[in-house]
DNA sequence: ACCTGAACACCGTTCAAGT
DNA sequence: ACCTGAACACCGTTCAAGT
């Protein structure tokens, strides 16, 4: 509840490690994220790092919250301009793009959806990725009995595509399922 | 090669370690797979699975060739008697039915679709699909860019289902892939 | 209230010694 | 030719001691 006077060498902490878990996944090697690493990197103990995340996904949900929280803030603007499934399919290209750049993100999704991480924001991908699926229902264009949940787990795909065939597969791969949310 | 001659108990032990992994993955605990205790409850040192399995993958694909081969060899039969698209979803449903009392299948279907296991029948079940999507694609009912990696990726989507959800989550996900491979 | 870092636990992998 | 199992490496997690 009111966590109001966090001192600030714990905030100063928290950030250093987010900083220093970010330089990581942009490391050569691949998006390795070692927590040893992240906490020698970012100059704290690990017991400081455990006590920031308790989980890798809570922190990778944090290094890429930026990331999210601008995915999902794109959902209202393309709903108001776009019918519900054209606009399901601009999102996911755009998905796409932050993906093939940080491939990172995906995990950050698979994370955050069967998690009760973004204790302040809960479930924002959720309620955003299912505003679109009910206007879409009520458009007739979307299948009624899937929900959010399906759409997360079969974008899951996308984090399990090799770097080397992302151009090739992703679209496709996106294509393949917001056709497959189309009633019958 | 000719790899006549192999000692017999190097096969019982091989054969003990898949027992043995077999066993442990029907565990109550739900499907967790420790090499360590795999060796100690085949009685044979770790040195040994190494020897026969040389990646935890390896190991699981061989605890599922049965299944998975019993899957492969239901392709053919099915494409001879139904339309492409619907000998995949019967195909797919077939698929459901196991993975739900055999979560680790979906695992080895991963494993299997990514590296070089199954010396002997390379690559079975991307053939297998391959030859379903062709089909398909020759019927007019599948889109022609897809190819069999794609749909065992999107099939990947299963292997996260948690269990409480499988019944209500595997057949919408497997209806929304096989309708998104329609051509559009 | 928060931090440190040694220590623990776990598990995949290797290898010298055996048969 | 194959096996054993101690040993190593790696990494997530904990906790007593410190500030």
């Amino acid at each position: 509840m009111g966590s109001r006077e966090r001192r600030s060498d714990a905030v100063a902490n928290r950030d250093r490690i987010v900083q220093a878990a970010r330089a990581e996944l942009s490391g050569s090697d691949g998006g390795e994220l070692k927590l040893h690493a992240v906490a020698k990197a970012a100059g704290v103990g690990q017991g400081t790092l455990y006590r920031h995340f308790p989980t890798r996904e809570h922190l990778l949900a944090e290094v890429y919250r930026h990331e999210l929280t601008q995915l999902v803030d794109a959902v209202a603007p393309l709903l108001a301009e776009h019918a519900p499934l054209d606009a399901l399919t601009i999102w996911m290209q755009r998905l796409i793009e932050y993906a093939r750049v940080k491939r990172g993100v995906m995990a950050a999704i698979e994370a955050s959806a069967w998690q009760d991480l973004y204790a302040d924001q809960h479930h924002r991908l959720d309620d955003a990725l299912g505003t679109v699926l009910d206007h879409g229902k009520a458009a007739g264009e979307v299948r009624a009995e899937v929900d959010a949940a399906d759409v997360i787990l079969l974008l899951g795909a996308l984090s399990r595509v090799p770097e080397a065939e992302w151009d090739a597969r992703a679209h496709r791969i996106v294509a393949v399922i917001v056709d497959g949310l189309r009633p019958r």
